[in-house]
Formats: C-alpha cells, structure tokens, sequence
DNA sequence: CTGGTCACCTGGAAGC
DNA sequence: TGCTTCCAGGTGACCA
C-alpha cells in the first residue's frame, strides 16, 4: 500500500488517507496507460462477477461486446468512455474502482467485479465500495444522461476566470462545494478542492457570489495546478500503476492541507483547521486562506 | 433554479 | 479479545 503516512508520525485520522480515491487525475491515469495496450483489440469474453454496482450492470454485457473492437478511450469529467464503434461502455471508478489489466487466467479477488477479456489479458474492474458505475450507450455518448450535465473540464481551455467569476455570481453556497459541483465543474473532489483553495488562498466557506475577479483569476490556475501536479506525480509512477497488485504509490502526494488539521501549515506554520461543508470535511489554513 | 440533506457501500479505526 | 459505532468518499435523488 502507501508507504507515507503523515509526517506528524500521528496515525492518519481520516482512513481515507489510505485509499485509492479516484478524482480527474486518477482517471486520466488510468486512461493514458489503458490506451498505451487496448485500443485495437478485440473483446473475446465478458465475465461479470458482481452485476450490482452503483445500478445494475448491462444484463446483456456479454452479447454486446463480444468481437467488438474497442476503437480509443476518452473521457468526460471523472468517466471513462471505451468507444466501441457500435456504442460506448461509460466506467465510473467511484471512490474506490480501478481498472487493471491481468493476465486473464490470474485469479479474481474478492471485490473484482467484471472482466473484459482481450485475449490473454484482461481489464479488470476492482471496486471494494461498489460507488462505481458501468454503463451501455449505443447512440450518442455526450447526450447519456449522466454524461450531458457534465460541467466544463478544468484543464481545457474554457476554464478562465471570466467564466468562474460569472457562473458564480449570484451564488450563495460555499465556493468549495461550488468547485465541487460536477455541473458546473468537472473532476474536482474532495481532496483537490481543499488543495486548490489552499493554492489560491481563498477561505473555502467564501460565498461563491462573493468571489472578485481577481480572486477568480488566481482559483483557475490554483485548480489547474493542483490537478496537474497529481497527474505528474500519477504518470511517473504509471508502469507501476498498470502492473502491480497494490496502489504503488500513484495517489502518494504531499497534500498542502487535506487530512492535515493540527498539523502545521507548510507556508506560514499557523495550525491547520478543519470544518464540515456539505457533510464533507474540509481543511484550511487559517492565516494564508482569507 | 437553488441550496441543503440523504443514501448507497465497505473496510478500517476508534470506542466500549 | 471481540463487539459496536463511526467515518471516508462521488453523485444522483429528493426535499423545501
């Protein structure tokens, strides 16, 4: 598992610290190193183990994707999109799926959920929670229910400050939760919305509405960063990732302030505090984050 | 439309 | 030691 634990040498308080919690970066990973081996090959098998995710999986998985040639993979906020030609298989990892690929003969754990079977390799689904979801389109993927709500995706170029500062007008709510709204912005959790705020030094509980353009214009590349500096810290470590039984350190990343309360804040030493916002903790350092 | 809350699920940690 | 309780997380559903 992850070999850092906090720095304070105090047992992580928060279990989740220990978890694979795929936010956009995790996803975007996960996908780089699948395209690097599966775009081309042909689906042989499906072997479901656990149809029950988050909704039911596709009863009729099998026959539909049997000698299908999965042509890419993309993505749309923190869903994987394997495109089939004939339609599209959407993945959500949830907060704790990952995808692998396995030989095909190694034997499935306990929370190895579903197999698609590509020759002598398999991609396999693990997902202990089961928050994950996997879903048949066979029309237009963008226009999936769960997939035409979708905000704008952070690294793109449509994430400006303008755009910030005016979808937040008028809003009351806590511009943490407001990042954290997959409707308005996609692939930012838990985790990284703290980090970002941290970045961009900005109280997380501001009123969104409140937000000035200039703040607005030191969030968007706060966000960026904090979502750029996972995916490096991720694809350094990808091989590993693709290939190995545990987590491999991927997610192992010096958070600025998630699971940190107590603990001193790395810019000014003042000690860092959590609060609850939407039923969700929150951390924050109270003198750099105003 | 907005904002607030709940449920889903499991494993790990803390409490008794 | 072994049981119970709580909590983490993303997101759709639901309420006022």
């Amino acid at each position: 598992m992850l070999g850092g634990f906090p720095p304070s040498g105090k047992r992580a308080k928060h279990a989740a610290f220990l978890h694979i919690m795929p936010e956009l970066p995790e996803v975007e990973i996960t996908r780089r190193g699948l395209l690097a081996d599966l775009p081309g090959r042909t689906v042989d098998a499906v072997v479901v183990r656990n149809p029950t995710l988050r909704y039911p999986l596709p009863r009729t998985l099998g026959r539909i994707l049997a000698g299908q040639v999965l042509r890419d993979i993309g993505r749309r906020g923190k869903y994987l999109l394997f495109d089939f030609g004939s339609g599209t298989l959407i993945v959500h990892l949830g907060m704790s799926g990952s995808l692998r690929l396995v030989p095909a003969a190694e034997p499935a754990g306990r929370h190895d959920h579903l197999d698609l079977v590509f020759g002598a390799t398999a991609l396999r689904l693990r997902d202990p929670r089961r928050f994950g979801a996997v879903l048949w389109e066979r029309g237009d993927v963008a226009a999936h229910p769960l997939i035409a709500p979708l905000g704008i995706e952070p690294l793109s170029a449509e994430f400006t400050a303008d755009r910030l500062h005016a979808a937040t007008r008028g809003r009351a709510a806590a511009i943490k939760l407001f990042l954290m709204d997959s409707h308005v912005l996609v692939g930012v959790g838990n985790i990284y919305a703290s980090e970002s705020l941290f970045r961009a030094r900005i109280d997380p509980r501001t009123p969104a509405g409140r937000l000035s353009r200039e703040r607005c214009a030191r969030l968007v590349p706060a966000v960026r960063e904090t979502l750029q500096a996972a995916l490096a810290a991720g694809g350094s470590t990808l091989r590993d990732f693709m290939h190995s039984d545990g987590c491999a350190g991927w997610f192992q990343q010096h958070y600025f302030v998630y699971g940190r309360e107590g603990e001193p804040c790395r810019a000014c030493g003042t000690r860092i505090r959590a609060a609850r916002l939407g039923q969700r903790s929150t951390f924050f350092c109270p003198r750099c984050q105003r």
